[in-house]
RNA sequence: GGGUCGGUUGUGGAGCGGUCAAACACUGGAGACUGUAAAUCUCCCGGCUUUAUGCCUUCACAGGUUCGAAUCCUGUCCGGCCCA
């Protein structure tokens, strides 16, 4: 495997064993890790999330001190970025982890990125340009008493290329389109159009690697990690999240091992309901992830992650 | 044994004489995706086909009433509850 001024990008459903692998190409690389999974970035969401279990140490940089999370002797980034009070973004996440890309390279390691989170993934690697339009939650309020014909309609009329292009009938899409509009004054950026800064990735390989065991293994594969969580103390760590101040609106928010423990937890279902919800959503989860992949040809994929290596 | 309520598409569950291949929800399948992405959204889901304001088969089973029955009546089978 040449690793000079190529990005490795390890992808596939939940529960496929990617974090493994993609430690495994480290090691044999000489890589780092970017996590790309939006529920890692948080602090405190560890068991739920399918965290590594890696350790915060320091480590000399040069003449500097740095402190990073490493599994298996493997520095991991974008894992522990956020509290989970605040709300990361897939821009947060494209600018940090095309930083940190760079600086992978700058020290002459291979960068990799790792993760669940499809539309992160893309957005750090195709680089497309996202506008610098914050969430604005009285806005939001506003629009959200429209109907979505009208939504569409309001949108057709300010941004008719965009309008042309999106969803018409997802509300939130549509709401998020016209805030980008209603605050720039300007159209919604054509898709396709790059990111003006970090443009060096155009000259970069980039190495897709899909792993993907099959529903019928990745089946068995849920329900023995969803057991091994629980054993763990994964309900203790929703409850002590609770406890530290996280709604459970909000830890419901999260999904899946967040939003189920919690509706246990708050007793609006029986412990044998979570456990069956909880494995038919990771189960549609996984298969709306292999849905985002299955549209990129430049992915090689893997039964099993041996053979990947 | 007596009474009673029920048996509808994978599941739950509407419909209670004609407009019923059968609402709706869930599961399941396919797909979308420009700052919530573990989110949000779309389509399909009895069979067939020219995928349609199309054809066929259907509402536990067997009879009956009726111009017409998933819907009413009788019997049988199965299940819940109540009384013995």
């Amino acid at each position: 495997m040449k690793v000079k001024d190529t990005l490795i990008v390890v992808v596939g459903p939940t529960a496929s064993g990617k974090s493994e692998l993609a430690v495994k190409i480290a090691k044999k690389v000489d890589g780092e890790i970017i996590s790309a999974d939006s529920r890692q970035i948080y602090k405190g969401l560890d068991i739920g999330s399918g965290k590594v279990p890696g350790r915060w140490v320091n480590i000399k940089r040069g003449a500097k001190n740095k402190k990073v999370f490493l599994y298996k002797n493997i520095p991991h980034y974008l894992i522990d970025e956020a509290s989970p009070r605040t709300q990361y973004s897939v821009a947060k996440f494209q600018k940090n982890a095309r930083g940190t890309i760079a600086d992978i390279f700058k020290r002459g390691k291979t960068p990799i990125i790792c993760g669940g989170t499809g539309h992160w993934v893309d957005a750090v690697v195709f680089g497309q340009a996202l506008p610098e339009v914050k969430p604005d939650s009285k806005l939001r309020a506003k629009l959200s008493h429209l109907t979505t014909p009208n939504l569409y309609k309001l949108l057709q009329n300010l941004d008719p290329a965009r309008a042309s292009e999106i969803d018409s009938q997802n509300p939130r899409r549509l709401v998020r389109a016209l805030e980008i509009v209603m605050s720039t004054g300007k159209p919604v950026p054509k898709s396709g159009d790059k990111l003006k800064i970090y443009q060096n990735f155009d000259k970069l390989q980039i190495k897709w690697i899909g792993l993907n065991p099959g529903m019928a293994v990745l089946e068995k594969k849920i329900k023995r990690r969803l057991q091994a969580r629980f054993k763990e103390g994964m309900l203790q760590e929703v409850e002590t999240l609770h406890k530290n101040g996280l709604s459970w609106k909000k830890l419901e928010s999260f999904g899946l091992e967040y939003k189920f423990c919690a509706l246990y937890l708050q007793k609006k279902i029986s412990k044998t309901e979570m456990e069956l919800l909880l494995y038919t959503a990771i189960r549609q989860y996984s298969k709306r992830q292999m849905t985002w992949w299955k549209r990129n040809p430049n992915i090689k994929w893997f039964g099993d992650a041996k053979k990947a290596l």
